[in-house]
DNA sequence: TATGAATGAGACTTCATTCAT
DNA sequence: GATGAATGAAGTCTCATTCAT
C-alpha cells in the first residue's frame, strides 16, 4: 500500500475503496474487474485509488489480507484457553457453525473465492492462512489427542482445516438451501474422524 | 466449437491446439494466456485457432471439457458392477489412489485448477462434474449403505466427492513430498466416515 | 523494430508510419507526440504501429536512424577517392552546400533537431554520426594535411564536423533568409581554419 | 511567475525550488521531471511550487532565464570598456576560458542542455541569448574590425558566438578529458577566422 | 500562506478478433 | 482451409493541476 491515512476522511475513503473493490470482484471476478469501475463504485476518482494502491494486484491483495485477518481473528476467538476446557466435539461444532455463519455473510468470501477468477496471490494467501489455522488446531490436538505423534498431529490438523475450508467453499457455491445440511454433514465427517484419534 | 474435423490432419491440429492451450494456461493462467501464444505453441496460426474456436472462452471450455471427460471415464472404470462386488474400503482406496495418480500427472489439472487464475466457466464445469460423480457414488451407496435414506445418501456422496476433490487440490498445491501422506490421511478420514454409515 | 516487412503493402505502411511520425515530431516535439496521432496521420491503426515498433522510443529511434543513414550516405558521396583529387577548398564548399541543401529540405532534420524537444537517444545517435563523419574527415586530412600529427588531425576533424553541424542547426532555426549567408560565412570560417593546417 | 517574494524566507524557498528543478531536470530531462519530485527535493510541497509558478513550463522557463541571466552577466564582465583596450586575441581566449569554466561547473547547463530532453521554450530562450551576445560581440567588432561592413559584422559576430556555444555543448557531452583540447582548438579556429577580418 | 490529497484527462500498450490474401 | 497482418476497444497507470483544510 502506498499511503496509510490517519485522517478520518481519508481512512473512510480507503474503506470505501476496499468495499467497492470487494463488490466489483464479487460481481465480475478478478480478471474483469477494472480500476475505473472500482473507483466509480467507491464514489471517488481513479487517481485516488492509485494514491493508496500502486496497482490492481496490491489492491486485491489488500482485500485478501483484510478478509484473512478477520478469519484469523474469528478463529482466535473460537480456540481460546477457556474453550479448550470444553469437549472437542463442542469446539468443532461451534467452530464450523461460526465459520459458516461468517462466510455466508462475508462479502469478501464471495468476492475472493466463489466467483471463480482468483488472483494467484489471493490463492497463495488463502493457502497460507489455512496453514496458520492448521497450526492452531495442531496445538489443540496436543490437548485432545495427546497420544498421537507430532507428525501425525500436523497431518490431522491439516485435513481438518482443509476439509472445513473446502466444504465452506462448496456450501457457498451450492446456494442457501443446500448449504446448511452440507455443513451439518461435515460435522459428522469430522466427528467420526476425530473420534478415531481421541478415543 | 465451430468445426469438428473429420480429417485426420485437422483432428491432429485440433488436438495440438488443445494441448498448447493447456500448457499455456498451466504456465500463466487464464488471464495472461494469449491466443497468439497458444497458436504459436501449437505450431499453427492464430487464424486456425479461430477456425475451431469462436473465442477464448470456448477454447478454455473445451480444455475443461476434455479434462472433465477424462475424469468421468476414469471414474467409470473404477465404479463398475464388477468392482462393486468388492468391499467398499477397497473401492475407496483404489479410487483415491487412481485419482491421485491421475491428477499428479495430468497437465490439465494444473492448467485448470492449480495455477489460480481460473475462468468462471471452468469452475462451473468442475462443480458440475463433481455433482455427476456424486450421483454415481450415491448409486454405490445404495449397495454399501442400503439402510441410509435417499436424502442422506445424496449428502454423504457429495461429502465424499467434494472431500476427495478438495484434498486432491490441496495435495497438488502442497508439492510432491507432502502430497501422498495427505491422500493417505484422506483415506483414513473417509474410512472413519463411511464406517458410520455402513456398519 | 518488431517486424521488417517484405510485402510491398506492409513496407509502404511502415514507410507511411515513419513519415507520419516525422511529421508529428516536427510539429509538436518528442514529448507531445502521441502514438495515436502518429497512427492517424499515417492512415493506420495504433495496433499496426505497435506491430512494427514496440514503443515510442524505438519508433523515434527508427526515424533518427533513417535520417542518420541518409546523412552518412550523402557524406560518402561527397568524400570519395575521386573528389579527394580536387583541392580541399572545393570539397569543403561542396560539402557544406550539399549538407545545407539536404537539411533545408529534410523533414527529418526539423523533426528531430529543430523543434527542440529531443529524445536522449536521438541526441546520442546524432552525436555518434558526427563522430563517424569526423573519422572520414580525418582520413581526408591525411591527404590534405599530411604534416599534422594524428592526434591533432582527429581534433581538427571534430571541430570541422561539429562546426558545420552546429551552423546547419543555427541556420535551420534562423529561417530561410538568414540561413544561406550564415552557411557562406561558415565556409569562410573553415577556409581560414584549414588554411592554417594545409599550408 | 505568479509571485515575486520580498520576504527573505519566501525568496529562499523560491531559490530552493529553482535549484531542485534544475537538479531534477539535469537528472531525468524535461519530460520525466515531475512537479512532485521537484517539490520534494526542494523540501517543500507541490502547492508551494504552484504558488510561485503557474505551471511546469513557466518553472522550466524560470530556470532557463536564471541560467541565461548568469551567462549574460558573465559576458558583460568579459566585454567591458577596460578589456576592450586589450588585443582581441586576449579577449577571445579569456572569454572562451571563462565560459568553458562556467559551463563545466554550472549545474544549469547540464540540466537545460546536455541531458537531451529540452523544452522548446528553453531552446528558444537560449537562441535569444545568443542573439543578444552576438550584438555585444558586434559592438566589439566595431573597435577591432572597423573596416568590415555593418552587415558583415553582424554575420561574423553570430558565427563567433554560435561556434563557441556549439563547442561548449559538444565539449560538455564529450566528457572531462576531451573537453579542454576541444576548447583550445576552438580558440585556434576563431583566431584564424578573426585574423582574416582584423588584419 | 502552506500543505498534500483529490482529480481525471490522456498516454501508452495489449490482445481478442476479423478478414484479405 | 490456412495464414498472420490489421484493427481498435479497453485497460492500466501517471502526473499536472486544483482546492479544501
Amino acid at each position: 500500500m502506498r499511503r496509510v491515512p490517519a485522517q478520518a476522511r481519508s481512512r473512510e475513503r480507503l474503506e470505501r475503496i476496499l468495499d467497492a473493490a470487494e463488490a466489483v470482484l464479487g460481481d465480475v471476478g478478478y480478471e474483469a474487474a477494472t480500476m475505473q469501475e472500482i473507483a466509480e463504485r467507491a464514489g471517488t476518482s481513479i487517481g485516488s485509488v492509485y494514491q493508496f494502491f500502486p496497482n490492481k494486484k496490491v489492491l486485491v491483495g489488500a482485500i485478501s489480507d483484510r478478509y484473512n485477518e478477520t478469519v484469523r481473528a474469528l478463529f482466535d476467538s473460537l480456540l481460546t484457553p477457556e474453550t479448550m476446557q470444553r469437549p472437542w466435539i463442542e469446539l468443532l461444532e461451534n467452530a464450523i457453525d461460526a465459520l459458516f455463519e461468517f462466510n455466508m455473510n462475508a462479502p469478501g468470501f464471495r468476492a475472493l473465492w466463489l466467483q471463480g477468477t482468483i488472483a494467484p496471490e489471493v490463492l497463495e494467501a488463502g493457502s497460507a492462512v489455512n496453514v496458520e489455522l492448521s497450526e492452531r488446531v495442531e496445538l489443540a490436538l496436543t490437548v485432545y489427542a495427546p497420544k498421537v505423534s507430532k507428525k501425525q498431529r500436523a497431518l490431522v490438523a491439516t485435513v481438518i482445516v482443509e476439509t472445513v475450508s473446502a466444504m465452506l467453499f462448496v456450501a457457498g457455491r451450492r446456494g442457501k438451501k443446500a448449504a446448511r445440511p452440507l455443513m451439518e454433514e461435515t460435522k459428522v465427517l469430522l466427528r467420526c474422524y476425530l473420534a478415531e484419534y481421541t478415543k
